[in-house]
DNA sequence: GCCAGGATCGTCT
DNA sequence: GACGATCCTGGCG
């Protein structure tokens, strides 16, 4: 995978990242939620226009942007398309594989369901904070692979996007059918290929 | 199992 | 000064 991965439409590469391998340091899973924020998207932090907090969306693909929700949890996205065009795939949910005892300490939780199913679960289980906005994905602690074994050509499937409230009913989100490590199961999903 | 409530702070008006 | 791309707990059935 190289920085062009990353270069092309955000619905692509959302749809394309379910089972691909993310480390984080000593920690890692298989995307298995992804959603994915336009430019053109009321939703999208993008939308209002460039700001301090929002610049790296407009700038080069392949670059983490992190920021803190409601106060308390970090969300990590990855920024897509071409410099100038501002969009981001917010990375919801891994099923965990490597550094699973690091994950269960890091978030006081046992259940290996409830360690990275979400998108604030998943940034403090891999230790993604503040501190990583603008960071390159193509240099450590970052490590992305494209899906192996039974996770190429996994089936993916979409619906509308989780917490909302702007635009609420585009179907954005992606994510493994039948994987318990979702953030939230929904019933009568499209499926897609 | 479902739902209501609270935690907590950077960013923008 | 208000508002979240959330998560956990506790109460109730």
């Amino acid at each position: 995978m190289n920085r062009s991965y990353f270069a092309r439409s955000v619905h692509e590469v959302a749809h394309d990242l379910i089972g691909c391998r993310l480390a984080v340091g000593p920690t890692a899973g298989i995307v298995v939620e992804a959603e994915a924020y336009e430019a053109s998207d009321p939703a999208c932090h993008a939308y209002i226009g460039k700001t301090t907090r929002n610049e790296v969306l407009f700038g080069p693909p392949g670059y983490a942007y992190v920021y803190l929700s409601y106060g308390i949890h970090s969300l990590l996205n990855f920024v897509t398309e071409p410099e100038g065009t501002a969009s981001a795939v917010l990375v919801r949910a891994l099923e965990p594989t490597d550094g699973i005892d690091l994950m269960r300490e890091r978030r006081g939780q046992e259940r290996l369901e409830a360690l990275c199913s979400g998108p604030g679960k998943l940034a403090e289980a891999l230790g993604v904070d503040l501190s990583l906005n603008r960071a390159d994905l193509f240099q450590p602690p970052f490590e992305l692979d494209e899906p192996t074994g039974e996770w190429a050509g996994v089936e993916v499937v979409t619906g509308p996007r989780i917490g909302i409230t702007k635009a609420a009913e585009l179907p954005w989100r992606y994510s493994a059918a039948r994987n318990r490590f979702v953030s939230r199961p929904w019933p009568g999903l499209t499926t897609t290929v």
